[in-house]
DNA sequence: CTGAAAGCGCTTACAG
DNA sequence: CTGAAAGCGCTTACAG
């Protein structure tokens, strides 16, 4: 049988002294409040009954439950890990524990998950899973749950986003195939209803304009969703398309590895016959054949911003709403290389 | 400004009845002593105001919080993610939401984040974090806390545990190497205060014995942590005793990925020198150079079951000590090769 | 079938 | 500096 933890009451009985007095002496803001004798003595008895404070009572006293939901796309996806980690890190640190809700498999659980995380009385939330256009968010908004989107970004929305600079990060790709002289660069872009698969693409075709550069309509191709087997079907169309590219930038890591293995099967070898970059620089790509050519994008760093902003926004729901942007990083590996 | 979310209380005004009966109403294991005329009244109300019940007020009438925290050595791990899916997951469709703590870097922060899940009056725990001899586990039985441990086990002690069949897995493994003709397999062991390294160096030396193989202590080097660095270190060590060995079961799929590190270092190659193995089948180590034979731990169906576990012991906090053992599977890749 | 009341463990405005 | 009281939003034993 589980025994109980002891309550304030209990506390207080053993120290002599009464509940609120307790609860004053066990808060680190209002202890000076208490003289130096009693203060002592309560610690004492606190430490030794093993008390730790109910944060759920307290929530129902202050309306502040001190706890925050996070809801991802996929939680087993490497790419969201450090992310989540960031938050939970700078979360914690103030305080806060984190509840993370797993969309997984079915995407209409989202609706259910917040409704789980709104019965907590989350005091913030924080989603991954934002796309361009995002009826979902509208409404959350309008409760005026504090909120912020992290790594996907929604259009036109009141609401604070962190994500990489996912522009810069297809124009460092860009620049970095153009210097090793490639010309026919071929994209193969991320789901165009996901700000990453947008904003990827719209930096491919600045870049390569910038570049001076052709983009040929045949030399974009969508996967319809970010993993290996949409990279396959899509670098199939790529590869039957003329000009034949000598360079695929895929928008994501899964989607290249998606081209890696078409290649592959195609008995065509990368980079020698055609160099192939990838996005988010995920565990272990710099350790496949080839080691891929990919952006960093800095999840850790961008869980704990997003995390920062959250906070910020609950103590200040009022405050301007801030779009912050990490600065994505070029690895160069062996899965690029010069135009023969 | 936020919006307060609707109470019963106001629900109850509204649909002109008593808060008991509005709490029995929306409650499905009480909804049937309601007349259903009340009932439909009373459900289309709360609907109409976006009722949502506060979970942590019912949790402290009921002193049962249906929250579940999770402790993981490493969030960023590929190897914890697919784990955690499996939980969430279960415990979810059980109505419980989970609290993942990270302890990350800081090894010290275990005992921060048991506290602040006390302080969350958590109905129970999941700890992927054990080691072999884990003092605090012998504290946590104590406090009554109904726990389960996952991935990692801890001996002697009264406390439900889903793991991996390590010893198993690694039989697999010598026993295909064995079949490919080798006869000097050296083993690159795990940790051994964490049970998966000592469990799985336990299931290599009982394999080698089964197929009449040698075993010599040079042949077994010990890494300190599972990454590659460590790999890296203790490959090192292996590759410098006679005899040579002509495969390396390394006891993680990082650590064999260091021991492929060194081994290009040294200008070897693997499988034609060396054939080389890992275990747990972490993601994209089919896509590295060679493609890596190791053994798949089924990390979403461990979660899953200790969720079972979990939920099991929360009702039934007297029933008897389940361990319980997943079967892992045999991935035949490319790193391991006939002994020429 | 429905209501009235007590109480879960806290915090805080109000007194003194 | 400390105490007494009210109340956060629920659930449930007790009445009727």
């Amino acid at each position: 049988m589980r025994s109980r933890l002891p309550t304030l009451k209990i506390v207080a009985e053993a120290a002599g002294v009464h509940v609120s007095t307790v609860s004053r002496a066990l808060d680190s803001s209002k202890r000076h409040l208490i003289g130096p004798d009693v203060l002592k003595r309560i610690e004492e008895t606190a430490l030794r009954l093993g008390y730790r404070r109910d944060m759920a009572a307290a929530a129902l006293r202050t309306h502040r439950s001190r706890l925050i939901g996070v809801v991802v796309p996929d939680i087993a996806n490497p790419v969201f890990a450090p992310i989540i980690a960031g938050i939970t890190s700078r979360m914690s640190d103030g305080g806060y524990s984190t509840i993370v809700a797993d969309v997984g498999q079915q995407a209409g659980r989202q609706d259910a998950l917040i409704d789980e995380l709104t019965a907590r009385r989350v005091d913030g939330l924080i989603l991954a899973t934002a796309r361009i256009a995002d009826p979902g968010i509208t409404e959350l908004i309008r409760s005026g749950m504090p909120m912020v989107l992290v790594n996907r970004s929604s259009d036109g929305l009141p609401v604070p986003a962190v994500t990489s600079d996912d522009r810069l990060g297809m124009r460092l790709i860009v620049q970095h195939l153009a210097q090793l002289g490639h010309r026919r660069i071929a994209h193969l872009a991320g789901p165009q209803a996901i700000s990453t698969g947008r904003n990827r693409k719209d930096g491919f075709v600045t870049a390569m304009q910038e570049a001076g550069l052709p983009v040929l309509p045949s030399m974009i191709a969508e996967a319809t969703a970010y993993d290996t087997e949409s990279g396959e079907i899509a670098a199939l169309h790529l590869l039957q398309q003329a000009p034949f590219p000598t360079a695929i930038a895929a928008a994501n890591d899964l989607l290249a590895i998606g081209v890696l293995r078409t290649l592959r099967d195609q008995g065509l070898s990368c980079p020698d016959s055609i160099s192939v970059t990838g996005f988010n620089d995920m565990p272990l790509v710099d350790m496949i054949h080839p080691p891929l050519t990919t952006i960093r994008i800095k999840g850790n760093d961008m869980g704990r911003e997003a995390a920062e902003l959250l906070l910020q926004r609950i103590d200040h729901p009022a405050g301007p709403f801030v779009r912050r942007m990490i600065l994505p990083e070029l690895m160069i590996r062996r899965s690029t290389l010069t135009v023969s």
